[in-house]
DNA sequence: ATAGATGTTACTGA
DNA sequence: ATCAGTAACATCTA
């Protein structure tokens, strides 16, 4: 489900429903989604109370008494809240119960999602090494530097800003309507781009994922009835899923194409490549 | 009916 | 370094 304003939807309902909660029982049906060792996750767990949930990018940050559980929603990860019986579902793949009788359950159909636990101390280095950007918000990502590091590469525009490393939090939707915004065609080279092209791209980036924290996330695809999965975004996207749709500047038809192996979407017209 | 696509990231080999 | 391809997995669709 998620990119970064599905994952901040999720962040808020975990906050509301599961803060101050002590973990009983840790129940893990598909190991190898705990990275940093599964005995130990569910040992380490145990007692634990969940004192706030937070995010960086895409990334979220449960912090316990003593630990972080780092969790990645990855393509399909979802959580779920049950205040008592926890229904029967093959893809539910983590049970964490609380001393209240509630349980938290993960689910993931493809079982990509990742959950690890951290100390605290050790936070601030997991994102430096995955060389997580900035995040999208005007107090932390700067126009200049964003600048200069697209200066450098010939990267294709969209397959940049989907790395993490300028700006955290962009996925395959939000990104075509950060460039569609912006006017900027994907495949444009990241070093060909004009100054005034940049500053575009920079103000979309944060104005769509705010947009998009605003609406509570988009619901496309996947069914809802999950934390954070009430979101009304997918009624503001203006070219992602349009394929043949009328695009709502020049009324040119949206087309799709591959590019660096992710399905893309723009408008022929507003978004020329040049260069 | 089977190939291709699906809100992601990390790893491999050129 | 950098880039393209691929793998992890299950399900749906054209």
């Amino acid at each position: 489900m998620p990119e970064l304003p599905e994952v901040e939807t999720v962040r808020r309902g975990l906050n509301r429903l599961v803060r101050g909660k002590v973990i009983e029982k840790v129940k893990m049906t598909y190991s190898p989604m705990v990275k940093t060792g599964v005995d130990t996750f569910c040992q380490d767990l145990l007692g634990q109370e969940i004192l706030d949930v937070d995010r960086r990018g895409k990334y979220l940050l449960i912090y316990l008494t003593d630990h972080v559980l780092i969790s990645h929603l990855r393509m399909e990860g979802k959580y779920n809240f049950f205040p008592d019986q926890v229904p029967a579902n093959k893809h539910f793949h983590a049970f964490f119960t609380f001393t209240d009788g509630s349980s938290l359950v993960y689910q993931d159909v493809r079982k990509f999602g990742t959950m690890e636990l951290l100390g605290k101390a050790d936070v601030e280095a997991y994102f430096l090494s995955r060389k997580i950007g900035p995040e999208p918000t005007e107090a932390d990502f700067d126009l200049e530097e964003f600048s200069r590091r697209l200066a450098k590469s010939k990267k294709p525009i969209k397959s940049h800003l989907l790395d993490q490393s300028l700006v955290a939090g962009l996925g395959n939707i939000y990104v075509d309507e950060v460039l569609f915004r912006a006017q900027v065609h994907p495949a444009q080279a990241s070093n060909q781009l004009s100054a005034e092209q940049v500053t575009s791209l920079h103000q979309a980036t944060i104005e769509v994922l705010q947009l998009g924290i605003e609406k509570g996330g988009s619901t496309i695809r996947t069914y809802k009835n999950a934390l954070g999965m009430d979101g009304t975004m997918q009624d503001y996207l203006q070219v992602y899923g349009k394929t043949g749709q009328a695009c709502p500047r020049c009324q040119t038809e949206i087309v799709k194409i591959k590019l660096g192996g992710r399905g893309t979407h723009f408008c022929p017209q507003c978004q020329v490549k040049y260069g």
